[in-house]
DNA sequence: AGCGTCACAGCAAGCGCTTTCTATGCGATA
DNA sequence: TATCGCATAGAAAGCGCTTGCTGTGACGCT
């Protein structure tokens, strides 16, 4: 049988109260008396039972991060700065927290199912990362599980995800639609006139969002925008390989080809590359996010740097109640767009 | 306050035994009955408690999954495919489980804690991805830990991790001296004679072993290493980048450069560059892992190719019971060689 | 000396569920 | 028709911990 609590305190001569009382340190204890069931602890390798413990406190130790694909830098690095301010071992002071990465593969139903199993073990906080689904019902459902979790005390927080009106979550949403803009602005400003754009799935508020910056910019300067000229696929490379191959064959006389994100881009940068043509001299790639290896494509890739890793930091801290949620719970985060050599001129 | 089983057996009429065994399906119930608690289920919007039902019960839902940098690609699509064979929600039958992904950022300590974390919470089981840290007496410490876990009834398997002999765990390891020494061999063969290596962070079994591939390599062709050839860094692009200026600095006249892994092999790469050399006319590059943006790279990287998440899925379903362990509990992963265009014959 | 005040420690009542054991009603069997 | 077995349902005893409340000496106060 595992050893109880029951069993430390009979070997300190203690009641389990006591023995409680040192382990949660909430409670006046005399030093000699602490020192003996600490003592005890040790010697007979006790370890406090979790579920036992969250169910007498009412209260858990869990924060969960909702994810779309862990496999994807871009919510590894959220993920990654959340989980270190969430404490987990090696953080600050205060009650270990267990954080648990959720992978919902961009599904609703699973994204939905994740957020129920952490509502069943009475997660102290949730922070869902990334782009929401569009799709009416889902999002309805969402929002009132959002609800319920806050009223049940989980401190909800949204990171790189667009507010959810009436659901008591904090949100910490990505300037997307300013970062399309200012991106597609630069390459009308380099002389571009005929601008490919490789788009998200659709149904996904990033996508749109992105999607939206990008006409808006076109629209701004007086350039109508042929319907060929977008693609919808996933937020992988070789979704923006097949992309671009799709639009050069629906018109090969584009000058420049913005993608949904950076992997999508590389992948725009390999199809162009495989058809004969050069970067940035026939044809400009850019791309969003400005992932660590971005900068490593050749040319480097031009592009908007979100700031993953401090966002993901922020929502941590508010998420553990350490920092103010910002006015109104809700905070927009603007990326900065970054100029390289993927970007140039237009050709004859 | 919060619904419970109570509340729910009350209201469909019903003892709360048949509700339980309702939910949990493992007992016969007459349909009408099931009908009409579900229906109060739903109508109450009742959620399980889950450290109740896991104190009651003796067992949990939760699976951790242990990785050095979340972050980083190689652990994210890992990860990823434990997770998808966890379950988890959209799995196949059986309970839905939650996997918990710990983040512990490489620290021994970290690593211990969280899996005294997952002790508490009695955990199913845990997969620990990635080398470990070559620290003796923490080795220990985890050793141990793993065999109390084990003997609690938790499944412990290591993914990409060397064995740890005697303590019950499976291990799914990783050729990575077999890689590192093939890897080498392409270079010889093409001719290279003064190679420089850039390892990972000392006392990581990873680190230790691909470089002994590699020193292995070198020694069957009866070349003597210099000392200086060796630079130690982190598994990051950055520490590739300062690590090849420093070989550079060493030993210019190295006409090939081994890296840790592909992250490093990119910021070599870019170091390189900026130094006005070509790949692979004046120095060719190699790479370990092959990650998705390794093709990507210009020229494409040379690399040995772990299947992530091949291995990734076994290791998710011995976890889950769903497949046997390998024979005498331990197999061994082979890496494949992938050579690119990073690659070439050595300059005069 | 008498009494209120502390600083600790223990008692015992749950927290919300699971599960063993014990009814109970019914059709099947002899 | 009496008996047995089966299919269901309920009663109740925990699972291992937390915590409000209740002692109980030791001290300091008047």
């Amino acid at each position: 049988m595992t050893v109880t609590l029951a069993d430390v305190a009979a070997r300190a001569q203690v009641s389990p109260a006591t023995v409680s009382r040192v382990l949660n340190g909430n409670y006046p204890v005399a030093a000699s008396t602490r020192e003996r069931v600490l003592r005890a602890v040790d010697e007979l390798d006790y370890v406090l039972n979790g579920p036992a413990s969250a169910l007498a406190a009412a209260t858990s130790d869990l924060v969960g991060i909702l994810v779309n694909d862990i496999a994807d830098p871009f919510f590894g690095i959220m993920a990654s700065a959340i989980q270190s301010e969430i404490g987990g071992p090696g953080g600050r002071a205060g009650g270990e927290r267990l954080a648990v990465v959720c992978n919902t593969g961009g599904s609703p139903e699973r994204e939905l199912t994740y957020l129920t199993l952490l509502q069943r073990q009475r997660a102290a906080a949730v922070v869902l990362t990334g782009g929401a689904m569009e799709n009416a019902p889902h999002a309805a459902a969402v929002a009132s599980k959002l609800r319920k979790l806050a009223d049940a005390g989980t401190r909800v927080v949204l990171c790189g995800r667009p507010p959810a009106s009436d659901t008591g979550a904090i949100a910490l949403t990505f300037d997307n639609r300013g970062g399309g803009r200012e991106l597609t602005e630069h390459l009308i400003g380099l002389g571009h006139r005929r601008l490919g754009y490789i788009a998200g799935p659709e149904e996904r508020t990033t996508t749109r969002h992105r999607l939206e910056g990008h006409r808006a910019a076109l629209e701004a300067h007086g350039i109508e925008e042929d319907p060929r000229w977008t693609v919808y696929g996933r937020y992988d490379r070789q979704s923006g390989y097949e992309a671009t191959l799709e639009l050069l064959r629906r018109d090969p006389s584009l000058t420049a080809v913005v993608a949904a994100n950076d992997s999508v881009a590389l992948g725009a940068c390999a199809a162009l590359r495989d058809s004969g043509l050069r970067i940035p001299e026939d044809v400009s790639v850019a791309g969003f996010d400005d992932l660590p290896f971005s900068i490593d494509a050749v040319p480097a890739l031009t592009t908007v740097r979100l700031p993953l890793s401090e966002a993901g930091a922020r929502a941590g801290r508010i998420a553990m109640g350490r920092e103010e949620p910002p006015p109104g719970g809700i905070a927009t985060i603007r990326g900065e767009l970054m100029v390289r050599g993927s970007s140039g001129g237009p050709r004859e």
